[in-house]
Parts: C-alpha cells; structure tokens; sequence
DNA sequence: TAAAGCATGTAAGAGGTTACATGATTGG
DNA sequence: CCAATCATGTAACCTCTTACATGCTTTA
C-alpha cells in the first residue's frame, strides 16, 4: 500500500521524504507518519527499487530505478486484492496515468464487478431500515450510502466508455 | 478502529465473532481478517468492555458491559484523529443513532471544516492540470475528485441542517 | 458419509504509530 | 539570536495479515 504510494509519486520525478508526506497528504485519503515512511524508504531502497540523489545534503531526495518502474507496473497491474479495497482502487486513479490503456479498461470493469453486490446489499439495508422506527438521521446516512455507490458506478461507466475510446482513438488512420 | 466498530456493532445486540466480521463488511469501508478480530475480542473481554454469554457452545456471543458503553460513548465523542479520518467518521456516522444530538452537531461541523481545504486543494490541482496536456482520462479523475468533495459537504450541510432540528424538535413544548 | 460452510483460535512476521532525539534553515 | 519550521532518523510497542490447525453442523 505505502510502497505502491511512494513508487507511483516518485515516478512523477526525485522527492525527499518530507516532500512525500505532504503529497501523501494532499492525495485525501492516505496520510503516514515519518516513522513508518523513512523505514519504508529504507526498504525500498535495499530492495534496488530506488535510489537516493544527494547522500550528504540535508535532504536525501530519491528516484525510481528501472527495477522500480518494474515494481510499480506490478503493482498496478496486480488487483488480487481482498482488504483495503477501496483505498487500494483510489491509488491505482491516481496513477492511472502510468498504466496502459487496455490495463485500465480491465480494472475499471474488475471494480464495477465489486461495486454491483455493494449497491445491492445497500439497497437491501435501506429497505430493511425503512420499514423500522429508525430516525431521520440514520435513514439519511443509509441513503447517502446508497446514493453514493450509485454515483459511482455511473461515473465508471463513464470512465470505462471513455477507455474505450482511448483503445483506438483514430479507427482507419495510425497514431 | 477496530475496538470502536465492535463497540458499536455490540451495542446494538450480542453477537459472536464470525456474524461481527460478516457486519463489518456490510459496512462496506472495513473488511477485517479474524487474526485480528479475536485477539481484539479477547482485549476487550481482558478489558472487561464486554462479556461471553455462552462460553461453551460452538458459538461465543459477546455483550457490551456498562463500561463498554462508556468506552464506546468515550470513543465516538474523542475526534482529535490525524490518520484514518475518513474511516473513523463513516465509522461514527454509522454509529449516530448512539450519540446526542448536540455532539452530531459538533463532528458534522468538525468534518466540514476538514473538507473545506481539501476542496480548494483539489480545486488547485484541477486548474493546474488543465493548462497541461494531461489526458482526458486524468483529468476525468481529477474532475470526479473536486465533485465528490463537493457533493460531501453539500450532504453534510443538509446532515447538519437536519441536526439542528432534531436538537429542539418541538420548541416552545416539551418533549 | 462426504463436502461445504460455520466458527474459533494461534504463531510468525510484517508493518504501523507514538514518542523521542537530533540538527539545519529561515524569519522576525 | 531565538523560535518555528524543515528534515531525517530510531526504538518500543502494538496490531494486522497470512497461514495454519481444529472441530461442529448442515446439505446433498
């Protein structure tokens, strides 16, 4: 989780782990202390995946090797995944700039596959919840769960139309 | 986390292990392993937050003691959280039928103010991109980004309008 | 009666949080 | 020059995942 995070912001280019945290940070859903980020750093680091820039400097930025850019299309491409669904599929969005075309048709469908018994059991509860005296304000929160996943998977399939067009984006003409 | 959502699911009845991991789920935002639920279990029972109903049949059920309810008040009124903000406010909403109206009141607004600069920082990114040659497809994820985040607080003004009612339902009688 | 699912549990190892320690740099 | 912030790092402790082990109950 933290190692496909850091593999995918230093892909954008060389950052020190300060600079990390931050864009960590800034990415809304996934924030880490210095001590789990400097270890993972470390780890990264003894495993080729990256590299350090400036050793002596007060700053130690690093940048992704070969080996790391390997690592980080592994990851992306991976999609096994049981726990950490969601956290999971909002950091493979944000770098889906770094995954193929055809690679992102199949994980978007793969995640609208996850979302349908999502919406269903969703929609059981609110059913369920309506016919009790539960109050306005529970009511209101099962709803907006529902309504939520709904957004969803309408914004995927919009997605999933748009991959589509980017598979062959000029049908009859190369490039 | 976890000892904050078994609290929570306990306080709505005895359950045994198996059927809280299965609740869990449900919630759709924590999927946890029973390696974890156990131990956890056995804390809160060492803890004596909650009790085993049948120790010896197949099944263990657990019931919430009055220290647990109080750990459980203690838990959902604390909000002083850095990570996991996210999880741990569905996880309070989800919860809300246990706390008093004016502490609804005060997370709703808590949470407002949370998502107030992450808006404007996913407005910043937005911007930036779109004066770049970032493709459609990013600039997709960026734009769905900034409309979730909007359509969370515009959810959570509605939630804290509703919240306000609730606090003097009938004014000028009482109860 | 065999298979599938229910149900509880433990051990090893990985990884995270918290707290602490340290020093450089910048702004008032 | 002092305070605040930037920046890196370590150690103790805790919790989680993974993998394994075990036995009961229902269904075909």
């Amino acid at each position: 989780m933290l190692d496909l995070a850091v593999l995918g912001l230093l892909r954008r280019g060389p950052r020190h782990g300060y600079d990390l945290k931050r864009q960590l940070a800034d990415l809304g859903f996934l924030r880490v202390s210095f001590g789990a980020l400097y270890p993972a750093l470390r780890r990264l680091e003894k495993r080729g995946l990256i590299v350090a820039l400036r050793p002596t400097a007060r700053r130690k930025s690093y940048r992704l090797t070969p080996a790391g850019i390997a690592a980080l299309d592994e990851l992306l491409a991976r999609d096994d995944e049981e726990l950490e669904e969601d956290r999971r599929f909002h950091l493979r969005l944000a770098f889906f700039e770094f995954i193929e075309p055809p690679r992102r048709l199949e994980i978007l469908r793969r995640r609208r596959s996850k979302l349908l018994p999502r919406r269903a059991e969703a929609g059981r509860v609110l059913r369920r919840t309506e016919g009790t005296t539960a109050d306005a304000y529970t009511l209101a929160v099962i709803r907006h769960n529902v309504a939520r996943i709904e957004a969803d998977i309408q914004w995927l399939d919009e997605l999933i139309a748009l991959a589509r067009t980017q598979l062959q984006p000029n049908p009859g003409r190369s490039s």
